[in-house]
DNA sequence: GTCTATAAGCCGATAGAC
DNA sequence: GTCTATCGGCTTATAGAC
């Protein structure tokens, strides 16, 4: 009896996820991903039309979940915004000393595609990062902090930076050094600077 | 007559990182690179023992000239080092905007290489960053600043985080905000910020 | 909707001549 | 040191049965 459309099509996704995650997309084959989600290959291509597609459907998956995982880190702290955002780095700081960590999958994913400039799972990794970076701009501007989209940038490079180099190093101390220079942004409530 | 066997090298080692810069180490073939370098697969296979070989040899190629860039877009200016680190941002959003640009080779390296965390290219991208962050230190120190190791390390972050943020949105203005942020590192002579 | 089986082509790497 | 030719394996994707 044929389980629910949805349900195999999920398993799938979670199960490309984290070989794609592991391993990047290039090195993970079709018939792993089927094999790690428990079905044939035939039955992969009856709910997506193609590699490419499962790798957009994963990227959009893990879009909304990533941004309710960051926005957590600063829920959970009660204290100034430049205390929020040092929680925030210090849980990349501690995530990255995981063995299984692998960087930030959005950013990987640009790098690996840079080749297919269109390519739906870009769109949605770019999608994702400006998702991120507006719910950062409504935390500064909510906090009482003038030109909030511009210092939301700037957060949004350093967070983007500390995975670059944490994945580069394997060293936490980057998303440290990160988050002391974010929490410097927001010390009191003043101008951005500008050029 | 077999020409001199450091230029048939260098030769395929160019032709390789024109390639691989464009559209990433796996989907370029060794086909690709013999054919881009005008020999046979059997040359290629002769000079270097695999393609991860020569994958290394080309990050390990670009290791200095890509430090002399940076430095040189320091010295060029005359100024404070504020100035000085708002031309390297300046220079990277100039260059983002190009159309043949495709973010850092390093990072990208180490993007894809992350399954195979051993590989001697994936050491020399990182070997290559830690000489652009020790750098960055000696021109900190030399200006008088104290923590030279710790702000050349934020600076750094906010360097890897430029590429990887306007790689992603193929937007300039990310290295103009981490340009920002740097300069607002070096206002005048002080303590770096601690946590 | 899920299965077995296979197509059609590209991959890294090698053999052997000269 | 460089050539022509090719191997064995892996890749994405599809055919046809049930």
């Amino acid at each position: 009896m044929p389980r629910d459309a949805s349900v195999t099509r999920n398993g799938i996704i979670a199960a490309a996820g984290k070989l794609f995650y592991r391993g990047g997309i290039r090195s993970v084959s079709v018939d792993d991903v089927a094999a790690a989600a428990g079905v044939t290959k035939r039955t992969l291509y009856y709910h997506f039309r193609s590699k490419d597609d499962l790798i957009a459907a994963y990227v959009e998956s893990r879009d909304s979940p990533t941004v309710a995982i960051v926005l957590g880190w600063m829920d959970e702290v009660d204290g100034s915004l430049a205390d929020k955002f040092a929680a925030v780095f210090g849980h990349l700081a501690r995530l990255a000393r995981k063995p299984g960590w692998r960087g930030c999958g959005f950013l990987r994913m640009a790098a690996e595609l840079v080749a297919t400039p269109g390519h739906p799972a870009l769109k949605a990794a770019a999608s994702h990062k400006k998702a991120v970076e507006r719910a950062f701009a409504a935390r500064i501007a909510a906090a009482g902090f003038d030109d909030a989209a511009a210092r939301a940038r700037q957060v949004m490079v350093l967070f983007d930076g500390a995975f670059s180099s944490m994945l580069v190093h394997r060293d936490g101390a980057y998303a440290q050094a990160a988050g002391e220079a974010a929490a410097g942004l927001f010390l009191a409530p003043r101008r951005a600077r500008r050029r």
